[in-house]
Formats: structure tokens, sequence, C-alpha cells
RNA sequence: GGCGGGUUGGCGGAGAGGUUACGCAGCGGAUUGCAAAUCCGUGAAGACCGGUUCGAUUCCGGUACCCGCCUCCA
């Protein structure tokens, strides 16, 4: 299976052909880690942890390595810092915390490395004093400069030349600079700022640097794979590629980069202004599961615009409740299947081989649920981030079935997942009761009490389905169960 | 001002130079105390103008519109 990834370098969908296949090397940026992730920070987590599962799944768990930051000095955290009074370790510790948590929600595996920008410091300080011996960097007031015109393959990768963008007369003027594109690799601090002693005196660190001399310690001047935002792309990746190509003129750094493209909100930029701003762990609140947010993100291919919606959460819940009702059906109604072992099918590896075709992927999960294949939905489901044990959790904690089939006369209570036992004892009590108020109507042919019962269950979110042979009560996405404890 | 991306049926969203995408919604039917669920069936598309071609929604060029980046941002 050859796996196919659009290269921004080169704008084109190319055969990816790893430098040592038995090393696979991947380095993604990663948040600056002042506060909780919003719903754009976590859609490259995803896509790249879906790059990340397929490169294992071709190449062996063992032969990738995956990399992705924490930025943790910056002066957005510095500000966080001086407005709430809060040491800069807390917070920073504290939001680290919260990403991983919030991205473990989503299915995403943890890195190989996570490195901190902060115990990098040393790293990135003997790069700087490499490159002003190279005459690609050079001091003035206090501050580290790169010098953008000694490396004339600047603005390859985002398709700008450095004369047109002063032109364009978007750049941060500053005396000290020789040319206005010049970056900082290294800037003074004063007391209250976190600094490092250097060779230029007390300071901190560029935002670009880090990721530089991190990818550099961890991947080699050499590696496989560079994703991140495309907002990222320039000037971040542009300015990465600068410095470490300077700094290592004999690596090619990244071979490949790979950009997501945006995010929305209902057709509209995500923007506090617009109060249609969110993170993940809003929604996690909000009721919608991690599974649900994840089939939404890979419903829309990563180099397109993705549009956050409600009406896509509300199909993606839809998809998801359907295979766990598949997944929870009656094991006796159908062949046995060894789940542990189940293996994504050829085309599933396909479609995320085709530049990560994750609404194919998805399109062929239905399909194979519509069709019943158990193991190739359970082993597709897999490669995509999604547990079956998860999803038959979070999506059909608990049904009841009575029957009465002329012959004979009972119940079955089935109780999926981990929802409780005393949901599941609620569940039985109202369903016995509902059979025997509707099989009592059947007689009578007054509905008016099974009716009464049917509308206050369905406000509890619980779904009532009645069929010759008996009821059954299913807890729906909005599944309130204080609102059943209230029914009586 | 510079750079990049997009425009597919009511909505979301793919593939393929000629053969059904798919999902949701709709419509018709089966089923149903009513309904839900389920099953069966079904209509509906390729912004606009040119070009290449026997044939393009799919390739090329232009126009329009939309979006993003260029400033912290994923």
């Amino acid at each position: 299976m050859t796996i196919r990834l659009t290269n921004s370098r080169t704008r084109r969908k190319e055969a990816f052909e790893p430098i040592r296949k038995e090393d696979v090397r991947v380095y993604v940026c990663g948040p600056t880690v002042y506060d909780r992730a919003h719903i754009g920070n976590a859609r490259p987590v995803v896509v790249f942890d879906t790059l990340f599962r397929l490169l294992r799944h071709v190449y062996g768990a063992d032969a990738v390595t995956y990399v992705r930051n924490f930025t943790d000095v910056d002066d957005k955290i510095n500000a966080r810092a001086a407005a709430t009074g809060r040491p800069i370790r807390d917070i920073t510790d504290e939001t680290i915390r919260w990403y991983n948590e919030d991205m473990d929600a989503l299915g995403a595996l943890r890195p190989t490395h996570e490195p901190r920008a902060t115990e990098y410091v040393g790293a990135m300080i003997a790069m700087i004093e490499g490159l002003i011996r190279g005459g690609h960097a050079y001091e003035a007031a206090g501050h580290v400069l790169f010098r953008v015109r000694s490396y004339a393959e600047y603005g390859a990768l985002s398709g700008r030349s450095v004369d047109d963008m002063i032109a364009g007369a978007r750049v941060e003027v500053a005396p000290y600079k020789e040319d206005p594109m010049d970056f900082v690799l290294w800037k003074p601090s004063d007391a209250g700022v976190p600094g490092w002693e250097s060779p230029w005196g007390f300071g901190r660190p560029g935002w670009h640097i880090e990721c530089s001399a991190m990818s550099y310690e961890l991947l080699g001047e050499s590696f496989d794979i560079h994703g991140g935002g495309l907002d990222l792309q320039f000037p971040h990746h542009e300015n990465e590629i600068a410095q470490s190509c300077c700094a290592h003129p004999h690596g090619t750094f990244a071979k490949v980069w790979m950009h997501n493209e945006m995010l929305q909100v209902e057709g509209k930029k995500m923007s506090k202004s617009l109060g249609n701003f969110f993170t993940v762990r809003d929604l996690l609140d909000q009721g919608y599961p991690g599974e649900v947010i994840r089939m939404v993100y890979l419903g829309t291919h990563y180099r397109k615009p993705m549009d956050w919606t409600a009406e896509k959460a509300r199909e993606a819940a839809g998809t998801l409740r359907k295979i766990a009702i598949f997944l929870n059906g009656d094991p006796l109604s159908r062949e046995w299947v060894d789940l542990a072992n189940a293996k994504p099918t050829a085309e599933v590896v396909a479609a995320l081989s085709d530049d990560l075709n994750t609404s194919l992927a998805l399109t062929h999960i239905r399909k194979y649920l519509k069709e019943g294949r158990e193991a190739d939905l359970v082993g597709s489901l897999g490669l995509l981030g999604f547990k079956a044990e998860a999803i038959t959790e979070r999506f059909a904690a608990v049904s009841f079935e009575a029957f009465d089939n002329g012959i004979v006369k009972g119940t079955t209570v089935r109780s999926l997942g981990d929802a409780g036992g005393e949901v599941t004892r609620r569940f039985n009590e109202l369903g016995k009761r509902l059979e025997f108020l509707r099989s009592e109507a059947m007689e009578s042919k007054n509905f008016a009490a099974v009716d009464a019962m049917k509308t206050q269950l369905l406000a509890a979110g619980v779904e009532v389905r009645m069929s010759k042979s008996g009821v059954e009560l299913v807890p729906g996405p909005g599944f309130d169960a204080a609102k059943l404890e209230a029914l009586d």
C-alpha cells in the first residue's frame, strides 16, 4: 500500500517514501499552553492522529516517532500570569493536563514525545550560536535576529518572495533590524518575565526557534513529515525552515509538509466577538461525546475548510448510535467474529492512504454497518481512532424489551455498557409497566394511559418502540436519567 | 497591496474523463392502536464563459463570488 500525501512544499500529491521505513519521523506544531484548547486547536490533533495511526498500521507501531511540542514560553502565557497572579509553571502544567485530557477524549493517541520548549532552551541557544557563526543571524540591541536575506530559499514553502512581502508593508519595523523581514531568535527579558542566561544576556527565545531545536534534538536534521495548521505556514514554518536549513545545511529538514485547513463555526470564523468561540471542553460538557466530535472532524477532508455545525454533530451522533445498536445486537443471531483481532479493510486503508481521505473512509464504515460486516466495521473504526467498546457504552446504555408473541409472554432486559444498575432497574420497571398498560389498551382500545406514559418517556429522551411483539425502550441522544427518575 | 484555497443535488460531502457515491432531509410503499425504529423504492447536482476531447461535473484558461493567511492564532 502506497501512502500518497499532499506536500505543501511542492503543492502536489506525492507517493510517501520514508527516509528509513523502520524509523518514520513526524513533527507537528503543538499548542501554546495558556488556556483550554478550542475546537480549532483540535483539528490538527485529529488529522495528524489519523496520519499517525495510518503510518503505524503500514510501517509498524514501533517504526513511527511522532513529536508534538508544548510551547510553554510565550508572551501570552506571561500575560496570563500577570493577569491572574499565578506562577507560570502552574498555568502551563494545568493547561497541559487539560490539553491531554481533552485530546484523549477525542481518541487521539499520545505522541511518542511531547517536549516542552522550556526544556530545550539550551538546544535553542546552541542553534542560535551556530546561526551567528554561519552568518545567518546577528545580535542587535540585545536581540538576536535571523538574517532572512542569507537564506535564498526563504518564502518557497508559502510561495512568497521577500520583496513582495516588503512591498505589502505588513511587517514589523524595528530600528535594529537590518531588514524588515528579519525575525527574532532571542530577545531580552526584564525581571518578572521568564528568562535564561545566554551569550546575549538574560533573555528568552523567539517563537520559531523552539520547533527547529526540538525537531533536531528528537528527530535529527532530516525527517519525514512536518505538520500543522495552514495559518502556521507563514511565517512560522517558513522561519523554521530557514533556521533549520541554515543551522544544519547537510540536512533536508522536513521532506513532506502537511497543512490542515482552518475551522469555522456555522459558516463563520470562530471568534470570541461573534460569540461562536468554544473549547473542546465546552462541547464535552454540553454532552457531545468525544467520538461525535471526532467523527465530525473526519467527515471533512483535512485540506478543506471545515465547518462545525450542530447539524453535523447530530448526524454523527446518529451514525454512532446506529453502530452501537448494531454492535449490541443479539450475538446469537449472527456469526461469531474475532473482534479482538479485527483488522481495517483494504479499502479503508486505501482511502486513508490517498491523502487521508477520511470522508471516504467513513462512507465505507457506513457500508459495513448497513451490510452487517461486524469485523470489518470494528477493525476499520479502530484505524480511524474509534473504539467499539467506547461507542457501545456511550450510545446504547440500556434498553428494555417486553414481548408477547401469542404463545410466550415475557420480558428481556439488555444492559449495554456501564450505565449503572439503577438506570437498568428503572428501565425494567418502566418497561414492564408500559407493556402492561399497552396490553390492557389493546383489549379496551383506550390508549390514553399508554400515550401519556409514552409522552413522559419521550420527554426524558427515551425512544419508545412498540411493535406487534412487544415494546422497547432505548435511551436517545437527549437521554436524561434524572427525568426518568422523576417519572411516576 | 501580496500569497493561497474553494465553488457538486434542499443540506453535508466523496470518487471517477464515458457506467448508482454515500449520509441527512423529502417523497411513495411495507409495517404500526398512533408513532418511532426498521425495510423497500424514488426524484434531485456539478457557479459562469471558453478550450482540449468522439465525450467533462472530472483536464486547461478566463470571469464572478466566497474563504483563509500575511498580526497572537491551529
